[in-house]
DNA sequence: TAGGATTGCAA
DNA sequence: TATTGCAATCCTA
């Protein structure tokens, strides 16, 4: 049992899906008990809490004090505090974030800046071009304008529709390319401001003293028990060629001789599909070290010679079994008939038939019990399981199917960075960890350690399931920044 | 000013 | 008619 305890972990992991969690929400709903704001107790003026009156501030206090316990016994007559989940995971986790968080990822600055000029000046190029070609200025930033001049002012067919007006997202504009450059100039503008904004700009305005960011990974958010991660998020920086790819270049480790080492699970759900569905077919692929996208490929084309092109297709479909995707959406995005896609999806199933029994057992027990678990036991519920509207049931489907591989690979990584973290310090290492990019762990590495800690790390994050059918594997590489380590 | 809608970035 | 997220921006209420 670990010494300290969370009432806000323990609301999530009795039920990751609901949204009100927070001392307020749960004091109001289990007890009718409003709680006092912070805003009511500073003011208007909104005054800083050391010069609130002393009775004031304490009564506040006294009921944030008073509440956590109240939620705690009542989480103790529930036995939310017995969840293995909860004590063996989440609680440990804390510590492991809280030196993350705190640790920080080194930045460098003028890198930033450098490729923010670049992006600027883009910018600027395209938007005087846009405007020639639409014979006016406009803000380009906004998908009403854009539609207006597309398709009122220089008369282009509009295709798709969002529910306030004309649809002009980078699909729309990419097919309209071709013909039109304005449409390919908006999509490039587009492109790069994200880049300027989010990235660049974002990056720079959360950044310390020691050019340093110290994001937020949130415990309580997902419901499949992924972290999240915010101001700034850390987990949707691009990985794309090209300028997009440069940003990965300002991440650089804490001091000029230390290294960023970055560790990854490969094809994690893939594998995990193989594990919990107990496919003959899955696991000997692993098993023997063949290219899991090549075997597909086998199975949907009937031979040995397989392409590049079908090798993709084959990684579409493998990927779309975690997703639940439908023949018509892969057709969509491969640009093949419908007939081809459902027949490598009958083609898949066929050929891994334990995956289509996993994924039926996983559907009939939600709609027996209503929710679906990971391996560690992780649960969530799911809404719409046993709904009579077809979509819907369908989407819940989805939802339940994707939640056991999902979570369980979630589970993995926190149960690996736990263990990581006490291997580290036990050992009084100065190595830390100091990201988590979902099945991705990123470490500054002190230099001198590297032969040693290495095949430690390795051998934790291999062994989170020993004695399973087949193995998690993990790839590792080190660098000056995260761009090359990836 | 708050929040919905659109868009686009990641695993 | 694809799972899970977060942020910038626009724009209406």
């Amino acid at each position: 049992m670990a010494k300290f305890y969370d009432t806000l972990l323990g609301e999530y992991i009795k039920n990751p899906w609901q949204k009100k969690i927070g001392l307020d929400s749960l004091a109001l709903n289990c007890f009718n008990y409003k709680m006092i704001s912070y805003d009511e107790i500073t003011g208007k003026w909104k005054i800083n809490f050391k010069d609130v009156n002393l009775s004031d501030a304490s009564v506040y206090s006294g009921e944030d004090v008073y509440m956590t316990h109240k939620i705690y016994e009542k989480q103790k007559e529930e036995k939310i505090n017995e969840n293995k989940v909860l004590q063996e995971i989440e609680i440990p986790l804390l510590e492991v974030l809280k030196n993350m968080e705190i640790g920080g990822v080194k930045i460098n600055r003028d890198k930033l800046k450098e490729i923010g000029m670049l992006l600027e000046n883009e910018i600027a190029r395209l938007e005087k071009e846009i405007y020639h070609l639409a014979g006016e200025n406009f803000n380009i930033s906004s998908p009403k304008q854009v539609g207006e001049i597309l398709f009122v002012k220089l008369g282009i067919g509009a295709t798709k529709k969002t529910k306030t007006g004309f649809s002009v997202d980078s699909d729309v504009l990419e097919s309209l390319s071709h013909k039109y450059p304005i449409a390919e100039s908006i999509k490039n503008f587009r492109h790069y401001k994200k880049l300027l904004s989010t990235y660049v700009e974002g990056l720079i305005n959360e950044m310390d003293d020691e050019e340093k960011v110290h994001t937020s990974y949130n415990q309580t958010v997902t419901t499949t028990g992924r972290l999240s991660s915010t101001n700034p998020n850390l987990q949707n920086i691009p990985i794309w060629e090209g300028i997009a790819g440069e940003i990965r270049t300002a991440f650089i480790p804490y001091n000029e001789q230390d290294f960023l080492l970055a560790f990854d699970y490969s094809q994690v759900e893939v594998r995990l599909l193989a594990l919990m569905s107990w496919d003959e077919n899955l696991i000997s692929a692993f098993q023997n070290g063949i290219d899991i996208h090549y075997n597909t490929a086998k199975f949907i084309f009937g031979k040995e010679s397989i392409s590049k092109t079908e090798r993709k297709i084959a990684k579409a479909v493998n990927f779309w079994v975690i997703y639940g995707i439908s023949p018509f959406w892969l057709s969509e995005m491969l640009g093949i008939s419908r007939s081809d896609a459902k027949n490598y999806i009958d083609k898949f199933y066929e050929n891994y038939p334990k995956v289509s029994n996993f994924f039926d057992a996983i559907i009939k027990n939600c709609e027996e019990n209503g929710f679906v678990e990971t391996i560690f036991w992780r649960r969530r519920y799911i809404n719409g399981i046993n709904d009579k509207n077809r979509i819907i049931k369908q989407s819940a489907e989805r939802e339940a199917t994707n939640m056991p591989i999902q979570g369980t690979s979630a589970d993995i990584i926190k149960i690996a960075m736990i263990q990581i973290y006490d291997f580290l310090k036990k050992n009084n290492y100065k190595t830390s960890l100091i990201m988590q990019v979902h099945d991705e762990l990123v470490f500054n590495l002190i230099a001198e350690e590297k032969e040693k800690i290495i095949p430690e790390i390795q051998k934790i994050m291999e062994n989170i399931l020993p004695n399973k059918n087949i193995k998690l594997l993990v790839e590792w590489n080190i660098w000056k920044n995260w761009k090359e380590a990836k």
